[in-house]
DNA sequence: AAGGCTTTAGGACATATGTCCTTTCCGGAA
DNA sequence: TTCCGGAAAGGACATATGTCCTAAAGCCTT
């Protein structure tokens, strides 16, 4: 991730009315960040001085065990903030953090940021929020992981997924890009995963083509998943 | 859980040193609860309308299934806060609370706290700081429920509560009454965490002797729990 | 078109965990 | 003291999930 200076700010602010968060005087202080897919933006243990704001593209929050497994936390689009809680807590890095497409990000100091939280309590208020979000799926996400068997899970995760509700917004921030990826974002192997899968198209609950899956039965699902679903 | 008038809220406001949360004009406006071991202080779906400080006793959040399985998400502790998420965010009780002793609240409505809020920053402070803890810590203890088996996170429970480290205050509040509910705060059934503590009474990793348990050897503890621990 | 890498698919087997049930033990109520 | 219910301990069996491995398909590069 480097410093891009020919790209300007402002556009990222007008279009997510980020002048409630960052009042006009604060705007020299931003500055942007590009990065590229596949970069490795933040790493576990590392001293963070800088909150991002995710403006574009797609990352990936995931932790990595000392025996090599890997368990996908959670996905962020825009608005996602990186290094609040880094922030507010004052520790290191806890997970790893990588860019799945490429993005823009917007950074502020921590030091400036303190000196804004103290003149301007909407940034502090948008913080709270943006913490109490995270707070809120990662404790339904982990109550859905401990309580059911894969199979209600991925249920779940078909059903977030499927453009048939409003709130299609949220959901795609977790569409993976494969199989691999999907079960560490349900956190299983792949091999269970594809078991499950196999179950399911027997259950003729969704259909397998050539990498592709489809729901074929949206009742099935419904039932399945047991009024769990990723908020 | 009922009002009672006999109770000063001073007292804790001192202990607790809250004049930094809520200014000396605020305090007419708390209330103090009591409640007794064993009720059900908010259930799943309610609507609240007040903002709950844990200052005597010790409180359980759990999960329950329509299934009637039961997961212990966290214990609290003075100063536990309950109702933050739902002030924040707007939406109903999102788990099961329950009293595990007797204790004390205080309590505030959401109404007076939103003008507090907009007159005296700190409060929100305090709210973003507790919020920002639980998500750390629900984020830790998510990560470990997933990537590790029933022995490691009894490890790294036995761990986090015996008297060694420096942090016993914290480490207290998740110390459980029987098996049943250790059983329910690892995330597993009894019949199987029965089995774990066999087999590590056989590594000689600790005693039973009449339902207590004792640590035997400190550093087998530590390999098994593999770095991780509740925070 | 050929070779090589990634992704998909699934067999065989091992391990982790759950369910159901029985027995024993212990402390409190009668 | 006796009786009862809950808590503890563990056997037997079923299910969920992981590990290791092989093969085929798809896609990119040369």
């Amino acid at each position: 991730m480097k410093e891009n200076k020919k790209i300007n700010p402002h556009p990222y602010i007008e279009r997510y009315d980020l002048e409630r968060i960052f009042p006009e005087e604060f705007i020299p202080k931003v500055t942007v960040y590009t990065f590229t897919k596949g970069d490795v933006l933040f790493a576990p243990g590392e001293t963070l001085y800088d909150m991002y704001l995710l403006v574009e593209g797609k990352i990936k929050i995931f932790t990595l065990t000392p025996e090599g497994k890997s368990l996908i936390n959670r996905f962020k689009r825009p608005l996602g903030v990186v290094g609040d809680v880094e922030y507010v807590k004052g520790n290191s890095v806890i997970n790893s953090v990588e860019a799945v497409s490429d993005g823009v990000m917007l950074v502020a100091s921590f030091e400036d940021l303190k000196v804004l939280e103290r003149n301007h309590p909407p940034f502090i208020r948008f913080l709270l929020e943006t913490v109490a979000h995270k707070f809120y799926s990662e404790s339904q996400a982990s109550s859905l992981h401990m309580l059911y068997p894969v199979e209600v899970r991925l249920a779940s995760y078909f059903l977030s997924i499927s453009s048939d509700g409003e709130g299609t917004l949220f959901h795609q921030e977790m569409r993976t890009a494969n199989l691999t990826e999907l079960a560490e974002w349900v956190g299983t192997s792949y091999r269970h995963l594809n078991r499950v899968l196999k179950k399911m198209v027997s259950d003729e609950i969704i259909e397998r083509a050539n990498g592709s899956i489809k729901i074929k039965d949206l009742e099935k699902l419904r039932d399945l998943a047991n009024g769990n679903i990723y908020e």
